[in-house]
RNA sequence: CGGGGAGUGGCUCAGCCUGGUAGAGCACCUGGUUCGGGACCAGGGGGUCGGAGGUUCAAAUCCUCUCUCCCCGACCA
């Protein structure tokens, strides 16, 4: 039996003055976790027990349609040249030499390692479908870890991959985890969405996001109370209201007015006496790219048109473009508009026609919402001065139109119109539709039922094995410490003796937590010399969703009950508690 | 990487502006009194003040450099 006196149980009064969010304030208080530096933490007896309790429950969902294997996170640069994300992943990857000088790194996931055992191991359709998994750590050098465990630099994650002998398998594997992670989740007592994700530059490619609520998250999610619709911002649209045109004015050509010192959308709106719908917002930005034939890095112009009260998604934008982008600096604004900013817009510039072709011409991406409107005003690239009567694919030729729009809250859902609301979100797992990306550039084959060589199409599925603690932490807390659902809890009851030197009260509660035990419960024994107060502080901060309070009522044969999570107290006889728990937790001893 | 903040016993912090050789509360150890929501009394242990250099008779305190941690942003399979 486990004896609260022998433990190693720090728990402190104080949170530690550089916490923040609510699951680190009280994972370093109970005593669950300490910080190594930055983004590294140490799992103390609490905390491990825990994460034992929430890998054991992943481990058997995910053996219900994978098998386990464990890879090492050790690797040579080799194979991640082979993948081509050694360059890619810049210095989130960690980079290390041996003694011999050769060029390693830590994992920070595992798809080259898994395609390296496929693609030297499965030789035909026959061994197909694969899925394996690990639950190993994962190292990132994240450019700020945050947040106690949620944005940490080593971190445990159950990572799986599929293999398939083409998309309906995929599909089927795909649907295997998306309702093995449904599975975890619940039994780890989280409430949790499910969200469409963002699929990345390469598009048509199905992911889904496991996401809890919480004020502490990084993510932004849109979702609908009225349907089921959700989705991470990154990704998410909405219905637009319709918004009626200008007329034309005069001839119905670009028509140049006089707007001095009218710089932001709003002051030219309201100079105007017009809405900043029939407004165009031009953001200039940067793109760094790679230049295909020598190689080079090269700056481009990227010019993006909104409307004019609508806000830039990046990730859309980065989607778009397929590469990362940054403000444009005044001389290149100067250089390409040769305007001041405040009075950009769209013409007199050549823009490139294709994104692929014309590329040493600016790329002008025109948000959707923009597109089969009329009469717009926007800047006249020049000073004090804007045009009206803007229509595009008339006055100018967008490169390309795209859904570059930030949904913002109450705006109505594409599927029923009701209003959408955005809350913030930590991801705990993500399931993804990898496709041939790896089996391509690693070169993984087999050969189908006519001797013909295939690719196998592949799928990724990670789940964040702290985040999963964090998220449930963050779920249920309050001033005094927090309360974890049962099954993920280091212990389910602690039965506390109010005062250990009375001998009926002490035998009375070693009696209740051997007969719980032998119930089959996780039970902790308070039996501290401490004075009430300080069990009673200690019970209510660590965690452990039920309390046994054994005091005064032994007497009358009774001992408290207390739920943590509601604080309701109920009288049960001594007699009948391993019944009373059996009921609570409903399980059979 | 840009901006902001902080490093002083295990924890939370004061002292720094105005240099004079380190304090409080909690925690810990001993003894006693207490015992249903972080007790009280008495005694005690524990700190090269993040590090290096400089100024000075004298540096936690002033100057320079540096390391670390936190927050905001950028970034984020």
């Amino acid at each position: 039996m486990h004896r609260w006196s022998g433990l190693f149980i720090p728990t402190l009064r104080e949170a530690p003055a550089d916490a923040e969010v609510a699951s680190h304030k009280f994972l370093v208080r109970a005593g669950y976790i300490r910080q190594l530096a930055a983004g590294i933490y140490s799992y103390l007896f609490l905390g491990n027990r825990s994460f034992n309790k929430i890998t054991a429950i992943v481990r058997e969902e995910m053996d219900r349609i994978g098998q386990e294997l464990y890879l090492p996170a050790l690797h040579p640069r080799e194979l991640w040249e082979e993948s081509g994300r050694y360059a890619l992943m810049g210095e989130n990857l960690f980079r290390l030499k041996d003694r011999k000088g050769t060029d390693m790194c830590l994992g920070m996931t595992e798809e080259e390692v898994m395609t390296s055992i496929a693609l030297k191991e499965l030789r035909s359709y026959k061994q197909l479908p694969q899925i394996w998994y690990q639950i190993a750590p994962k190292f990132r050098d994240e450019p700020r870890p945050r947040s106690g465990l949620l944005r940490v630099r080593q971190f445990m994650m159950k990572d799986a991959y599929s293999f398939d002998i083409d998309a309906a398998g995929l599909d089927v594997s795909y649907r295997k985890h998306y309702d093995a992670y449904c599975a975890i989740f619940d039994r780890c007592g989280l409430k949790y969405m499910v969200v469409e994700a963002d699929s990345g530059a390469m598009g048509g490619k199905e992911s889904h996001e496991f996401m809890v609520r919480t004020p502490a998250g990084e993510d932004q999610i849109v979702s609908c109370d009225g349907c089921n619709y959700a989705a991470n911002l990154e990704k998410a649209t909405s219905k637009l209201e319709a918004w009626g045109d200008l007329a034309p004015e005069g001839d119905g050509k670009p028509l140049l007015v006089h707007t001095p010192g009218q710089k932001t959308i709003e002051d030219v709106a309201k100079f105007l006496g017009v809405s900043p719908k029939n407004k165009i917002k031009t953001l200039a930005l940067m793109a760094e790219e790679k230049d295909e034939k020598s190689g080079k890095m090269k700056s481009r112009g990227i010019v993006v048109l909104m409307r004019g009260d609508h806000q830039l998604n990046e990730a859309k934008l980065n989607g778009a473009v397929a590469t990362a982008t940054r403000p444009m600096d005044e001389a290149e604004i100067k250089a390409l508009f040769k305007s001041p900013a405040g009075y950009l817009g769209p013409i007199g510039i050549e823009w490139a026609r294709d994104l692929k072709k014309d590329s040493d011409k600016p790329v002008l991406l025109v948000d959707k919402a923009l597109e089969g409107r009329a009469n717009l005003i926007a800047g006249a690239n020049k000073e004090d001065y804007h045009l009206k009567n803007l229509t595009p694919g008339k006055d100018f030729h967008p490169t390309a139109y795209a859904d570059l729009r930030a949904v913002t809250a109450g705006e109505a859902c594409l599927n029923c119109g009701k209003p959408l609301r955005i809350d913030t979100a930590v991801e705990i797992g993500h399931i993804f539709k990898l496709g041939y990306r790896y089996s391509e550039s690693m070169g993984l084959r087999v050969l189908d039922q006519n001797g013909k060589e295939v690719m196998p199409i592949m799928g990724c599925y990670g789940i964040g094995i702290e985040r999963i603690l964090t998220a449930a932490v963050e779920q249920g807390n309050d001033e005094n410490g927090f309360w974890l659902p049962a099954a993920i809890a280091p212990f389910e009851v602690v039965v506390a003796p109010v005062n250990v030197k009375d001998e009926v009260v002490k035998s009375v509660a070693e009696d209740i937590a051997k007969r719980l035990e032998a119930a089959g419960f996780d039970v902790v024994l308070d039996d501290r010399d401490e004075r009430p107060g300080v069990k009673f502080k200690d019970a209510d901060l660590v965690g452990i969703p039920f309390r046994v309070t054994v005091g005064k009522k032994v007497t009358e044969g009774t001992v408290e009950v207390v739920i943590r999570s509601t604080r309701e107290v109920r009288d049960v006889t001594i007699a009948a508690i391993v019944e009373h728990f059996q009921q609570l937790l409903g399980r059979r001893g």
